[in-house]
DNA sequence: AAACTACTCATACTAAAGTATGAAATCTTA
DNA sequence: TAAGATTTCATACTTTAGTATGAGTAGTTT
């Protein structure tokens, strides 16, 4: 709101002082016309679009943003947030193990973990509970 | 791409228009400077929104809108469509056949053939695959 | 230093997932 | 009606996933 509130002061004011400069110039006639209407013209588009990016901004906050309060919040350590990553994108235990440099079987420790403070009977309902929860992005 | 010759091809007309009036507007004197300077304001801030929604509207297919030719350009049939999205939803395939009322081994074969039409190793793989080809909400 | 946490690894086991093959019933389409 | 696709089910098998337990190492905190 009070962002909405600052940017609408700025247009505002960016209207006037063009008003003014237009008549400056127009009076002094070394400024031409064309020049004030195309920087008019350019800085409103630009705020144009800088408006309707910010009003967007708040629709797209799904699938996108991730929440890293709820990561520390469930407990998960670092290399396991990093193996919650991998199994959202369709890998194996031995593949995991693999791009990560460990064994499979710490690559099973590490799943086990995630699934008890995620709260999941597998690693499918895992990425779900990991997408409603907003700490992977998809 | 044509969509963007045209929107600035119609930026430059719009803009050689305005030029225009403003000069006969300003040789007749019966129309005021402060008039024609917020027309183009407001004209150009009305096409910075449109441009830049047209923009981010690309990016925000992701998640939504589902590709029904490409579902059946694959292959699947309805029934196998079915148990990919309860995949998605994270159940077992124990889960999945009480859901849907019919037996354990059916849906492994379901799954199998699913998993072979998407090209994937995995279940878990399918959800990715199926995600980018867009035939899935999530 | 001792306690604690995170990360690592192994072994042994159970459960689930996935493959291969064959087969029967239903429904659609030529 | 015959051909084809879909759905269903079973059995036997291999592979992957997940659990339980124990243990060693490194870094941090008290």
């Amino acid at each position: 709101m009070k962002k909405t509130v600052f940017i609408f002061g700025a247009l505002v004011l960016a209207l006037l002082t063009l008003f003014k400069l237009s008549k400056y110039s127009f009076v002094s006639g070394n400024t031409s016309i064309e020049f004030i209407l195309a920087a008019i013209a350019i800085i409103f588009f630009v705020i144009g679009v800088m408006i309707n990016r910010k009003v967007l901004h708040k629709n797209k906050t799904s699938g996108k943003e991730i929440d890293h309060k709820k990561i520390t919040q469930l407990g998960l350590s670092k290399r396991e947030y990093e193996v919650l990553c991998e199994i959202a994108l369709g890998l194996s235990n031995k593949e995991i193990a693999n791009k990560l440099f460990v064994s499979e079987s710490t690559i099973k420790t590490h799943v086990s973990n995630i699934l008890v403070k995620l709260g999941a009977k597998r690693r499918t309902q895992a990425i779900q509970i990991a997408k409603e929860l907003k700490i992977i992005s998809f």
